[in-house]
DNA sequence: CTCCAGGACT
DNA sequence: AGTCCAGGAG
């Protein structure tokens, strides 16, 4: 339901789907018919789709949830995005993930000249995510977990907070537009 | 690469 | 009208 949509606006949808279909197999067992009308005001109805398609390809194999990204990437509505969240925040994997606050959050503090739009810039942003990547699976989800509050929160995209960010020191962005001698003080 | 989807906010 | 949003498929 997050793909592309805001988290207030998922919230009560989330809720109410969550009770009318409260697993995997239950998603898996209803016609696709339910599943798209719980959807309805959403938009993005292939996300139902996909979800109903995703429900039944696991429920035939076991009725598990892979925990691999590699593994994830393959069902339906599960992009890179997903697959990494998945893994991390469900599976406590060792997994990098690039949503738009993530990508945002990368390019102002290590590459404000890339361009997140083209692929070169996803694939470098990509690179970057798992460099910074702590080395067990557990410190992973907290820092993935603070990094897309960093940017939902504090550096978001219309107006960014520097003055309440917690990693300004280490902003490429922040060091570009505040000169040096002005930088100790707020620092 | 491009195209897709839908609602809110500027 | 344009931008943004916990992107994905073709």
């Amino acid at each position: 339901m997050l793909q592309q949509t805001q988290v207030a606006r998922v919230v009560d949808y989330y809720h109410a789907f969550v009770t009318r279909f409260p697993t995997l197999r239950h998603v898996a067992e209803a016609p696709p018919s339910a599943v798209t009308e719980a959807w309805a005001g959403l938009g993005y109805y292939a996300r139902a789709r996909n979800l109903h398609a995703l429900a039944r390809e696991v429920a035939a194999a076991g009725g598990a949830l892979p925990a691999e990204p590699a593994a994830l990437r393959a069902l339906p509505g599960i992009g890179p995005y997903t697959a990494g969240a998945v893994a991390s925040f469900a599976f406590e994997r060792r997994a990098a993930l690039v949503d738009t606050n993530v990508a945002r959050v990368l390019r102002r503090a290590f590459a404000p000249a890339l361009d997140p739009k083209t692929g070169a810039g996803q694939r470098a942003l990509w690179a970057i995510a798992e460099s910074i990547l702590p080395r067990s699976g557990r410190a992973a989800w907290t820092h993935n977990q603070a990094l897309m509050e960093l940017g939902a929160l504090v550096c978001t995209a219309r107006a960014r907070h520097c003055t309440r960010c917690p990693v300004r020191a280490h902003c490429a962005t922040f060091a570009a537009e505040v000169p040096l001698p002005a930088r100790h003080r707020s620092s």
